[in-house]
DNA sequence: ATGTCC
């Protein structure tokens, strides 16, 4: 699809619409992407992004990285900041997954250790951690626990047992945003969510086990600074979010914001899908409330998910899940809203950072880091398709153009039903286990659907964010098990 | 993404 005439190249990697492209827009809108990637980006991306800039309250630009495609309201891959004051909080600019993200687990065991007992692995990952649409967990809760769990995120999970105390450090904002309110929550999102603690989910969740070769380090010493000390060190990383309940979150919000943005606060928005209110309105506050309650569920979720990890592996090896150096490298969120501080034209301001599809990526020193990466940044984990392999980057000085964020996938090339037609899942199957990955999958279709040929190339994702200098490449992460949602 | 429509 060809880009519109009206996108200017500013750099090698930063392509503009100005505000002249649409009647409306506030700010400009800027998209990273090399050449490469911004020929093979959908329309729909750049009508969305400049749909973004007309938004009340945006700062500087509307944004997508490198991996944006089409989304609901705003593109997947969007980056939003809003005047807390003045601005806008809107469902879309986080995503019906709230919370969505991606975790990374290190073991001291090496490709050639893990290699013959990978089938019993996988296998037994594919039991424990439940996956596949309307799963629900092996934790049992009552309404109320639940409501503690989506105020609480990981440190409920702390006290059940469920993490490590470094798990916490480890996690953006400590596996709990502050602020979240469980009596802004219907009671329907809390009867879809309270059993589903613990499970991957369907699409493109998954779990994976990874070895980072040493021909895929792209600096020693950051990755030695991530723990990725050993040649063929085996590595676990896993992409869920908040289940049916953030899907509630969304749905109900969406639908109160539709009510009242025109009615209440006269905004009028160039696409139903950007409903939104304003940020300091009862309306804005309470979903800001209840969208709390669902990134710490999704913390709680995969802090759960990561614990059962390592039972597996802790039982398979009969060792000790500390034994086999199963900590933590970093936990990203995709699909947030977040008041952070950021210098704008040599101000220090709070803004209201929208995230959808897109990860923090924090530079060293950055306030907000744990002890272990101020001197590196932050560790940022891409998540590829299943077939093709992932990234961990880290943040670096540059990311100040993006407040701070980077890409968070492949971004798809292909609609799922188009995959469907193409890719079919028992073959998919049997391909990828002779070229040495093995795959589980609840659903067949679904398998199909994350073919690594509906997605765009992972390395010229990661390359872009490179060259756009919002994240630095540390090791490519290559899959040889797969639990498929 | 999602008890893929209450």
């Amino acid at each position: 699809m060809p880009a519109p005439s009206a996108l200017k190249r500013i750099t090698d990697t930063t392509w503009e619409l100005p505000v002249s492209y649409k009647p409306g827009m506030l700010v400009p809108a800027r998209i990273f992407a090399t050449e490469k990637l911004i020929t093979a980006m959908d329309a729909g991306v750049f009508d969305q992004v400049s749909n973004v800039a007309c938004l009340p309250g945006i700062q500087k630009y509307a944004f997508c990285m490198p991996d944006g495609h089409w989304g609901y309201g705003f593109p997947i891959g969007g980056l939003a900041a809003m005047d807390p004051e003045t601005g806008v909080i809107s469902p879309g600019g986080i995503g019906f997954d709230i919370n969505c993200g991606m975790r990374l687990v290190l073991t001291n065991l090496t490709e050639e250790e893990v290699k013959p007992r990978l089938r019993e692995l996988v296998d037994a990952l594919f039991y424990r951690v439940p996956a596949g649409v309307g799963s629900h967990g092996f934790v049992s809760l009552s309404h109320d626990e639940f409501c503690t769990v989506a105020e609480q995120g990981s440190r409920w999970c702390l006290k059940r047992g469920f993490a490590w105390p470094e798990d916490l450090e480890m996690t953006e904002e400590g596996g709990c945003f502050p602020g979240a309110d469980a009596s802004k929550i219907s009671h329907k999102a809390i009867d879809r969510g309270y059993n589903q603690i613990g499970t991957l989910g369907s699409g493109n969740h998954y779990l994976e086990i990874q070895v980072a070769r040493p021909e895929n380090i792209y600096n020693e010493e950051l990755a030695r600074a991530f723990g990725i000390t050993i040649p063929n060190q085996v590595v676990i990383m896993f992409h869920c979010g908040s289940r049916g309940f953030g899907h509630q979150v969304a749905t109900d919000y969406l639908q109160l914001f539709l009510s009242v943005m025109e009615r209440k606060y006269g905004i009028t928005v160039n696409d139903r899908e950007l409903a939104c209110a304003p940020f300091r309105s009862r309306e804005g506050q309470d979903y800001f409330a209840a969208m709390k309650c669902a990134v710490n569920m999704a913390f709680a979720n995969r802090q759960v998910i990561l614990h059962r990890i390592r039972e597996v592996f802790s039982d398979n090896f009969g060792r000790d899940p500390a034994d086999l150096g199963m900590e933590m490298v970093y936990d990203v969120a995709h699909n947030t809203a977040k008041l952070e501080t950021h210098m704008v034209d040599g101000r220090r301001r709070e803004l209201l950072i929208h995230r959808k599809g897109a990860t923090r990526a924090f530079g060293p020193g950055m306030e907000g880091l744990p002890e272990r990466y101020r001197e590196t940044g932050q560790p940022v984990i891409i998540g590829g398709s299943m077939e093709t392999g992932s990234y961990l980057l880290a943040g670096e000085p540059g990311g100040s153009e993006t407040f701070f964020t980077t890409a968070h996938g492949s971004g798809r090339t292909m609609s799922r039903h188009q995959a469907k037609k193409m890719v079919r899942g028992q073959k998919l199957q049997r391909d990828m286990e002779e070229r040495g990955i093995y795959v589980r999958t609840a659903s067949w279709g679904g398998l199909a659907e994350e073919s690594g040929r509906a997605y765009k190339d992972i390395d010229d994702v990661a390359e872009a964010t490179e060259r756009a200098h919002l994240s630095r490449r540390v090791v490519r992460l290559l899959p040889i098990g797969n639990v498929k949602g």
